[in-house]
DNA sequence: CAGCATCCTCCGTGATACTG
DNA sequence: CAGTATCACGGAGGATGCTG
């Protein structure tokens, strides 16, 4: 058997967890998003648009393409006419919600 | 029955707990620093540069001086040459800390 | 050791308009 | 309805040097 390949620069084995984390669930809009969805099932794009004072298109679509990719978001395109969208969470992502409750329930209280 | 006020502008009373949270805590460095801050008692200002990779003085300083603003932060100073000054959390962020902790739990699996 | 003062850059974000 | 495509900008963040 030969040798196994060098392990080259894993930079994640390194990197604190929490620094991870925050590349994606970090920036203006996604934790509120997330937090968004995860009080339903699933959630419309406008509808989120909505409920999330301030948001405009770009940064809604950008922030829900990251963290689609990331496998945080799930999509789901109904091919209607009208279109149709309903967005929820991964189950990777629903382990992340208790954290958001806590952080919630702090937010009350400052 | 006279018409009942208009409610005005309360902005505080309405706004998500959540995005309140994040104006205080967001930012790319303000939860590594909590963090870091959350597993020692206390931590001196260089012990903290030092642990949380590729932060410079100026974040790592104005980011302590949000956060002791805050009231998330204890800021205290030893009167010596050179001088020291120790930075521990507030009893009010050890309330935040285990949404921390799920946020590094989280972390490590992705 | 623990910062502060400046200056500067970059890009995250916003505004606007348009579309299948 | 659910986005895309551009363009522009302000300010968060960074680099550098200095100090009590």
């Amino acid at each position: 058997m030969e040798n196994k390949p060098v392990e080259t620069t894993y930079y994640h084995l390194k990197r604190c967890p929490v620094e991870l984390a925050l590349e994606v669930i970090g920036g203006k809009w996604r934790i509120p998003i997330l937090w968004k969805l995860s009080d339903a099932k699933t959630v419309r794009y406008n509808e989120l648009k909505r409920s999330i004072s301030g948001i405009t298109n770009t940064m809604l679509t950008r922030s829900l393409q990251d963290l689609e990719r990331h496998g945080l978001v799930k999509r789901i395109e109904y091919s209607e006419v009208p279109p149709h969208v309903e967005y929820s969470l991964t189950d990777t992502c629903q382990r992340l919600i208790p954290a958001l409750k806590i952080i919630n329930e702090w937010g009350k209280s400052i």
